[in-house]
RNA sequence: GGGCGCAUAGCUCAGCUGGGAGAGCGCUUGCCUUACAAGCAAGAUGUCAGCGGUUCGAGCCCGUUUGCGCCCACCA
């Protein structure tokens, strides 16, 4: 027994140092070669703050077994890693941090906080890239990039001042998402929707003109003190002749008028809206083409500003309380109505959005977005499964200007200058010392950072080296394949594509593919609050890191969500065991011989049976990776190793290994030395740590990682032997059915008659018959009647076999597990018979299946034949 | 209001371009057979959500209904 491979496989005594070992030797780094052709896909790059979680277990296995498979077949394969500085989640972490040591980010100052966080970066940023590693990444360390890196900084300062030099990017008063808690602007895609319980307000907004009220609904009172119209459809008949009129505003002095605004939905509420311009997109939108004026009344830490009155101070929620009741009191409130409705809230910390009128900076998206949806039109970005496309589409379709300034520290500056003296902004790639329209000095850097995912647009261009034209960017750009989650197209995948259409000239990637996300085993999101997310890292201590892997794809459908829960790993942990000791088979069975060469001899049938096999699952694996169906990849490779490798090959080897015949013994051994090479290979992608174990042991080259992985070989179609060792399985099947049936005990071996044709096939193989199905001598009869004792009849298409089993046979019990042959057979007759009949199917289907059905038909009429002249005889 | 997904064995899910329903777990029976009890062998289980259509043929395509789930959207 070889000493080196224990009996059950241990994946904690290998997983460690083989990665070592990899990333010593550079083979996660691609050489820039021209006769070979790149493959590339650009990690999305994990928060700095974050701990590896079960979602980033999926996306990265997925990356790591594209990725291996990749560069098994020879491409010059890069997957660069990296990490996102995560401008709103990690500054909240620091601000929590230092007050929690008695600081705030204001005490510290910009630069005392920049240094704060930096060294927090230090320490913990690198977290979650070590435990990438655990899983069996197979990124080019050497290239690992972050968002804030004087790379990606280069590259979003360049392409901050083309936009801005083109026009693209302008700062302008606009109504945006503002979070009260992380004090600071969002963008709509930071904006995540949460029906809320909440009322409808009705409130009387009294006519200056003594003329009674004019009722307005509203889900938010405390806005009225900002109110500067009262707002009806212009067809509406009930208001036609209010429109101009004047309304005094409760609560405060102020006379606001009555406009005519088609966005106003006569039939609901009262079909009459007060406009709010500074507190609402909508009547933001209405006070511009009204020209209205803009009242801001609640400041941006949330409370009511100096604009509200008596209100002042309190915060929004305060607010609207004493609103109401002081309206009640003063007869304004005409009812309250029970409503929910969606309320906008913060992606990061879930505070209700503010829209308030701010000054900010955007890109304007029309001009980007055309191009960008272009070329998901025509098919040159591929969305997999297509089906995402339809996100994308109504995404870019219905976008907005994007405001990228948020009001933080940690992210990359503005690099706009403001002048004191003339109030010109200077945009420009070097920090510049005055302002470039009056020649001034006074001047300062606009106080605002970038939205995070502005820099993470750039990820497939930025982390190879531009703007300077370098080799990897040339070699390497576009990319091949993004891998993400659909939750974040809009964050991140759309705004890659228009960024690199409009700064490399081309789209970024041409295939995304879109993963679902992991669940619980109740279907819910595995999250923080809900305490009901499983540690990967747990998981990989307790199963190793292939278990996890193999477990996260097996049987999961493109696009879809996977319910996770630890019981998967169990059939899996069996399943990687199984193959190591198959592997421990072949080794201590292998162990001091000299092996032929494949090639060198004939190898007999059920290597042949085998080789072809093996050549047919690689090929339809190679066909599964490449259109990313690892879900029936990984099945494929779960049915083939265990199911033909395991369960039969490995069996159909005994007798030749186990016998006296050293040739054949010898000729065995290679062929299945190479079969359980090849299968190590197709497996690797998935499993790539126990197969390298297993490969060392074998004493293959220093890694599987660079060997190449098996694809079609003519020279290994066997279809003759395939059929008759398929034959002789079902041969085998038969018989152990028909022992289980009659409760022969496993250790008793019968003797087995046979009437045949096909002697010769029986012969060959009769060994495998003998050893797999329990049996002892096998002898050609040409009729039943040669046995005089009691038997039992198996037929199959080409054989019947009479076993004798003394008293086990029970003649009654024969007959009636006969005729439940001859009842199946019957209804196959049947079924045969009505299709064949058929002039449709026999005229219109494909003419190997009409065959089919015909050789069926007449080898099942056969079997009948035979079943019922046994029946007869009984 | 738009869009999308899901409904298949007791449970979790596969099923690629339409050609006789599958896996894992669980269950039943028998086995410590010299790689493996984290195992071996044998077995049972389905109106593929309902209805209608296309087709020689539908789990798969089209329409429709029901029940879940998700995304987007300015009905205050």
């Amino acid at each position: 027994m070889n000493k080196k491979l224990a009996k059950n496989f241990e994946p904690k005594n290998f997983e460690k140092s083989i990665y070592e070992k990899w990333e010593k030797s550079g083979y996660f780094t691609p050489e820039i070669d021209p006769n070979k052709e790149p493959f590339c896909i650009m990690m999305p790059p994990p928060n700095i703050t974050g701990q590896l979680h079960m979602g980033h277990a999926l996306t990265y296995t997925i990356q790591d077994i594209i990725i291996r498979h990749r560069r098994m077949l020879g491409y010059s394969t890069l997957w660069l890693p990296g990490t996102d500085h995560a401008s709103i989640a990690t500054e909240v972490k620091i601000v929590e941090m230092l007050n929690k040591q008695g600081m705030t980010k204001e005490s510290l100052g910009r630069e005392g906080f920049l240094e704060k966080a930096y060294e927090w970066k230090e320490k913990y940023g690198g977290t979650i890239v070590k435990q990438l590693r655990c899983l069996g990444s197979s990124c080019d360390w050497t290239k690992e990039a972050f968002t804030m890196d004087e790379r990606c900084s280069k590259a979003v300062r360049e392409v901050f001042v083309r936009l801005y030099e083109k026009g693209l990017i302008y700062q302008g008063d606009r109504i945006i998402n503002w979070c009260p808690s992380c004090l600071t602007a969002l963008s709509d895609a930071e904006v995540e929707y949460e029906n809320q319980d909440s009322h409808l307000w009705y409130i009387k907004y009294p006519y200056l003109d003594g003329s009674g009220y004019m009722v307005i609904a509203t889900t938010r009172p405390e806005t009225m003190l900002g109110d500067v119209a009262v707002a009806v459809n212009p067809n509406d008949k009930k208001y036609r002749d209010k429109v101009g009129k004047m309304l005094k505003l409760p609560l405060t002095d102020r006379e606001i008028p009555v406009i005519a605004d088609d966005y106003v939905e006569s039939s609901f509420g009262t079909g009459a809206v007060k406009i709010t311009p500074a507190h609402d997109p909508n009547d933001f939108e209405i006070g511009l083409r009204h020209n209205l004026e803009v009242i801001k009344v609640i400041a941006d830490d949330g409370k009511m500003n100096e604009n509200a009155f008596e209100y002042v101070n309190l915060t929004r929620e305060e607010a609207r309380v004493k609103v109401v009741k002081d309206l009640e009191k003063l007869g304004y409130i005409e009812k309250i109505e029970d409503y929910e409705h969606n309320v906008g809230c913060c992606y990061r910390c879930h505070t209700s959005i503010e829209p308030i009128v701010s000054k900010q900076w955007f890109v304007s998206m029309e001009e980007l977005a055309k191009p960008a949806i272009e070329v998901v039109r025509d098919k040159s970005v591929k969305f997999i499964p297509e089906r995402f496309s339809k996100t994308y589409f109504n995404w870019m379709e219905n976008i907005k200007d994007w405001c990228i300034s948020r009001q933080l520290w940690w992210g990359h500056r503005i690099p706009a200058w403001h002048c004191r003296d003339c109030g010109h902004i200077t945009v420009s790639r070097e920090n510049p010392t005055k302002c470039e329209n009056c020649g001034s000095t006074n001047i300062y850097q606009d106080e605002d950072v970038l939205d995070t995912w502005f820099s993470s647009a750039l990820w497939p261009f930025s982390t190879l080296g531009f703007p300077d034209k370098t080799k990897e960017l040339d070699y390497f750009y576009p990319t091949s394949v993004l891998v993400t989650g659909y939750d974040i197209i809009f964050f991140w995948v759309a705004r890659m594509i228009f960024s690199g259409i409009e700064n490399m000239g081309k789209y970024p990637f041409s295939e995304v593919l879109i993963h679902g996300i992991v669940r619980d085993a109740e279907g819910r999101k595995m999250s923080k609050s809900l305490g009901n997310g499983i540690d990967p890292l747990m998981l990989i201590e307790k199963y190793g890191a292939d278990v996890l892997r193999f477990s996260l794809c097996m049987g999961v459908a493109p696009g879809a969500d996977i319910k996770f829960s630890e019981d998967k790993m169990e059939p899996i942990r069996n399943f990687l065991n199984k193959l190591w000791n198959a592997s421990r088979y072949t080794l201590m069975n292998i162990e001091g011989l000299e092996l032929p060469k494949l090639g060198s001899f004939e190898p007999s049938n059920i290597d042949k049976w085998m080789l072809h096999k093996l050549n047919q699952v690689s090929d339809e694996l190679n066909k599964n990776f490449t259109s990313y169906e690892l879900g029936l990849a990984s099945a494929k490779l779960y049915d083939f190793i265990w199911g033909e490798v395991c369960d039969w090959y490995i069996e159909f080897t005994k007798p030749a290994i186990y016998g006296d015949d050293e040739e054949s013994k010898l000729k065995t051994l290679a062929v299945l030395k190479y079969v359980m090479q090849q299968s190590l290979k197709l497996l690797h992608p998935f499993a790539p740590f126990i197969t390298e174990e297993i490969w060392q042991n074998l004493g293959y080259s220093e890694t599987i990682m660079l060997a190449s992985f098996p694809v079609f070989n003519d020279e290994f179609c066997f279809e003759k032997e395939h059929y008759e060792i398929e034959h002789v399985k079902d041969i085998i099947k038969a018989i152990r059915n028909l022992r289980a049936q009659m409760d022969v005990l496993p250790s008793k071996k019968i003797q087995l008659y046979i009437q045949t044709d096909k002697k010769d096939l029986i012969e060959t193989n009769s060994v495998y018959i003998e050893k797999l199905a329990g049996c002892k001598g096998i002898s050609f009869v040409n009729s039943s009647y040669e046995l005089n004792e009691k038997f039992a009849t198996i037929v199959t298409s080409i054989v019947q076999i009479y076993i004798p089993l003394g008293d086990l046979i029970d003649v009654k019990k024969e007959l009636e597990r006969l005729n439940v042959e001859i009842e199946k057979l019957n209804k196959e007759i049947k079924r045969g018979n009505s299709m064949l009949s058929n002039q449709g199917f026999v005229s219109k289907a494909p003419k190997h299946l009409v065959e089919e059905e015909r050789k069926k038909l007449a080898a099942n009429k056969d079997k009948l034949e035979r079943l019922s002249a046994r029946i007869k005889e009984l």
